[in-house]
DNA sequence: GTACGGAAGAAAAACGTTTTTGTGTAGCTG
DNA sequence: CAGCTACACAAAAACGTTTTTCTTCCGTAC
């Protein structure tokens, strides 16, 4: 039996050897494992042990032909795509969104398939076969977004497309709410001046944390002070912004948007003689191993990936399930407070460590 | 014309309606595209301009179901399975290689899926009709690499599957080699005696370290000190066994092999006033954020991802062409010679960090 | 003038499902 | 007892390719 059994788990156990040793038709044993159709309990029951007892898996591709549906959708982080690499060091966000997006389409039964950029060269082979796409942080007039629309394949984004204010189907957190958290957490905390370090990718995180970030200093009569760095310059490029800012007079506080620049930020002008928090608060936008492991600890807004992930898939779902659109998902970012923006502690306290 | 494109480029743009605008069949719609059959030269390139106008891309599914080929892999994760959770916090190494691994297999036009726990609860759709798999850490008795095994899809391993010696499909560091390297790194460097802290995982990576660490204490005719802590217990694990070692006697090094483990056994050292690398030197067999923020950074032997990914890929497309099985693939780990390790400078200079 | 052979392409089979349509029997109604 | 319905299942069509086999045409050799 075993021997047997072993032979029959081999490749190619088709629903037709199933149909033959249960003796009845294959539409019987596709109804029967699909719980469609007018079958008697009997008789699928007898059909699931016989099908379940050769290891039938039916094949996907002749399902997905047939029924033009692949159970699988796409994931594509655009970030990481101008990022020029797709492992950073210590930017983890995108792994535990690919796990827990996994782990999510899992409980659905679908399948998750990492898609480097569509956008150039050739298709990767069913690309434009899955039955959706999650698209990470797509950026202004983004290609892929581009084509997704064009061959009607359904998506949905992790942050709005900045170019499509149409388009209802993104997650995102309300940067505008989470950067004013911020602000106000900086200014309570005594800084009397942010200066706030923003990237170039033309997506709407950028976009409306800046605008969020321009708009309150107007509110609160303050000058805003604005630097740019480009993503792919890491850690190296903070230092080199850290360094600016020090030279441009040193603020009460930094906000930078990525956890990198907060970290190579902070290094530069720690080892220029400013203290944090003692001289100077510094904060980021996204939480990263680096602002986690930075001395002091680095207060950051963090995104909760599994309900991230969650939120994506169900809405990507929905979507294809041709449900109506209802408003876009606002998820809330936690704010994490560190020691690196705790209010005016004593100087010798600070160095303690811990 | 672009309107009208517009409507072409629509989902469902077939075979049938390029043969029927070429004024050909659609074998010759076939052919010409493959670069098969026996087509004239002017007729193939009229069909592939026609072809091209309409955007037309076969329907993965429909070629994977004649073909009985996918042209997707699948990437499974063992250690992520045990861990419990698919974004640990500071271990890259994963989502570097689901990328590497990514770009790697778009270079040969493949897809890649990211397959959680094969072996529990319904298996995803289409999982059992990809072309093959790379499977990372698989362990003892592997229920994953049975499965492959049993269905006949070809697979390759990261690190070896300590069950099945026969089996040669795989590719991984030379982790005898590489631990002989730090042990003698760390005896060069003043260590007397050296503690090893292994994980739990029964998979080649700990058998394989830990017996060449008892082989060396062996040679040397040191006393093998050796701990065992879970992988899934993180730095909070690694505190607590830097803690039993100090019960049982400080060292004159800590290997340990996971960065996290090494991350918290330091630290919990260091809180309780052991100087590295003035009392202790610690390495880490497997780089991470962790272990590269660490204050002191620590001293690790790390993984060429893109070289293990081209590697893996490079090896699978191989057994999927049914290429004799060459040797299994050794790769060298660099060793990462950092603060953690350095020889016996004074207990001052070891504070003024960098 | 017929047979042969190669070139260029068309027709048809096959891949393994799902879904639509058919078929035969049993039970009930009028 | 003809006719209708419900039931349980089977046959066949369809999905969009690739591949195998078949046709047609034409030039050449006998």
């Amino acid at each position: 039996m075993g021997e047997r059994m072993a032979r029959e788990l081999q490749e190619g156990v088709t629903i037709w050897d199933v149909a033959r040793k249960a003796g009845v038709s294959i539409t019987t044993v596709s109804h029967s494992l699909n719980g469609k159709g007018n079958i008697s309990e009997a008789t699928r029951e007898r059909v699931r042990a016989v099908a379940s007892e050769m290891g039938y898996v039916a094949d996907a591709m002749a399902r997905g032909l047939r029924s033009s549906r692949m159970n699988a959708i796409g994931l594509v982080f655009r970030s990481l795509d101008s990022l020029g690499t797709y492992g950073p060091n210590g930017v983890d966000v995108f792994m535990k969104l690919a796990g827990a997006a996994a782990a999510e389409t899992l409980n659905r039964n679908l399948g998750l398939m990492l898609v480097p950029d569509l956008s150039r060269g050739p298709l990767p082979p069913f690309s434009m076969s899955l039955d959706g796409y999650i698209v990470f942080a797509p950026h202004l007039d983004d290609p892929v977004v581009a084509l997704l629309e064009k061959r009607g394949i359904p998506y949905v984004t992790w942050d709005r497309d900045p170019g499509r204010p149409d388009f209802r189907n993104w997650v995102a957190h309300d940067d505008a709410a989470s950067t004013r958290v911020v602000l106000e957490h900086l200014a309570a905390a005594g800084a009397k001046s942010i200066a706030y370090v923003g990237g170039t990718d033309r997506n709407a995180w950028n976009f409306d944390c800046e605008a969020a970030y321009v708009a309150w200093c107007m509110e609160t009569g303050k000058e805003p002070r604005i630097y740019h760095v480009p993503e792919r310059d890491g850690v190296e490029g903070g230092q080199q912004v850290g360094v600016r800012i020090l030279g441009d007079g040193l603020p009460g506080a930094v906000f930078c948007l990525t956890g990198r620049h907060a970290s190579g930020a902070a290094q530069a002008m720690q080892e220029r003689g400013v203290r944090i928090p003692g001289d100077l608060l510094v904060c980021t936008g996204s939480d990263s191993e680096h602002s986690r492991q930075h001395k002091p600890p680095i207060s950051a807004l963090d995104v909760d990936i599994p309900a991230a992930a969650a939120a994506l898939v169900q809405r990507l779902c929905e979507v294809m399930e041709g449900k109506p659109e209802p408003d876009p998902v606002l998820l809330a970012a936690r704010f994490l407070h560190r020691k690196s923006t705790s209010p005016g502690k004593t100087r010798n306290q600070q160095r303690s460590g811990r």
